[in-house]
DNA sequence: ACCTGAACACCGTTCAAGT
DNA sequence: ACCTGAACACCGTTCAAGT
């Protein structure tokens, strides 16, 4: 017999073949203890136990690499619990949608340059789209909001998560450097800054979330589309 | 005589002493002919005729210097001109941004992460609240409402730009990629976006762009801030 | 006191050469 | 036919050692 259980040399637990698979799921488990900017086609390869040339039979390049991550993980989230009031199972999708980008924000980042277009991406678009139709939403509307409301949640995830400078706790988030240039603008030159520094830096960031998605849904909701629109590209 | 001018060994056409304003400026070029990407710290520095180690004297980090560059080019695009409609001059400051940041695909991504705060962002800020103010917006609607303007126009453009990977035009849009897999998407798994596939594919990106901003802008004026929200963090 | 050469610790991607 | 060692062409950042 030389099946694999066989083998006598078993220097690690075990080690399956390559696969695409496999790859997304070896580099699932290191995003998820180190970070995304761990997640590098060299490091990967190293937990493979092969060289980063291996891994190009079946990835193209790092960027397809991180997409098919992101599109695994979106496929743990899909939280769709019937019979409850839209706005409410809204909420919820677009709050479990953001709490994965809050805590990968490196998938955040990516998302917004790489449209996330996978299987389970595409599920999550038509959760959202339904809700909103749900909500008597016109359809055409609706359709051209998905986009701003996942939009809108990966933008506030890539922004307001930290750096994860390795351990650099000195360096605060962006927001903080802006809200302080804000409070300390000069009237001279920014006046309505001045006067308002109060507002512009109120609130929480979930409270800003919770009223941006209101302000999102009542223009969407309003909004009618142009009556002629080019179709399809 | 040992002036600067009046000395023999003129290697460059002038190599003055090296300081923030002269690293960002040279930065500047290498962006605007090569792109933000080839903008590194060591090629900042060869182009200044010294070594990476040097810059640090002057410049924290790749992301400060990126930063720096932003800032400055904000500076050249506050077109603010006056007596004409708050709406029209709305829409030419977003617009003005918005090629900016089109145009610097890079600096869009990077002003997604580290929110853009030097004194041209300011005056950035303060131009669009004044005319949200003017436009007889609620003052703390018009505040909060001034960061999702700014950041659609950023997302926006950080999505639909090209990747600029060199020269690969096989590459195409991240967008493209995206509605392809919304066109071809499975009535049985997402039956919403195959219904309306059509919708959302719909419309140039100048189209969805101008519905965006009618959205917020109606979301903005019509929706309430929460009565008691936590003030300055 | 100020500046920087050289090193450290990494990257992504390709391709010639092996099995 | 399939896989990969080794190389190419880069990175950011630090620090010991020079002037």
């Amino acid at each position: 017999m030389t099946t694999a259980s066989s083998k006598s040399r078993r220097e690690r637990p075990s080690k399956p073949a390559l696969s695409r698979e496999w790859i997304v799921a070896e580099t699932i488990k290191i995003v998820r203890d180190e970070g995304l900017e761990k997640a590098t086609m060299r490091r990967v390869a190293q937990a493979l136990d092969t060289g980063p040339a291996s891994l190009y039979v079946y990835i193209a390049n790092t960027t397809e690499l991180h997409a098919a991550v992101l599109d695994e993980l979106i496929g743990t989230v899909d939280l769709d619990r019937g019979s409850i009031p839209w706005r409410r199972r809204l909420d919820d999708v677009l709050a479990g949608y953001g709490s994965l980008l809050f805590a990968y924000p490196g998938l955040a980042r990516s998302a917004l340059v790489a449209y996330p277009h996978g299987p389970n991406a595409i599920r999550l678009y038509d959760l959202v789209l339904g809700l909103l139709l749900e909500a008597g939403t016109e359809a055409d509307r609706a359709a051209w909001g998905v986009d701003l409301l996942l939009g809108y949640v990966t933008a506030i995830a890539a922004e307001h998560s930290e750096p994860v400078t390795d351990l650099d706790i000195t360096a605060g988030r962006e927001i903080d450097a802006l809200f302080n240039a804000l409070r300390s603008a000069d009237a001279a030159t920014a006046p309505h800054v001045a006067a308002h520094a109060d507002a512009l830096v109120s609130g929480t960031g979930g409270e800003r979330v919770r009223w941006a998605i209101d302000v999102l849904l009542r223009g969407i909701t309003a909004t009618p589309i142009p009556p002629e629109v080019s179709d399809g590209r």
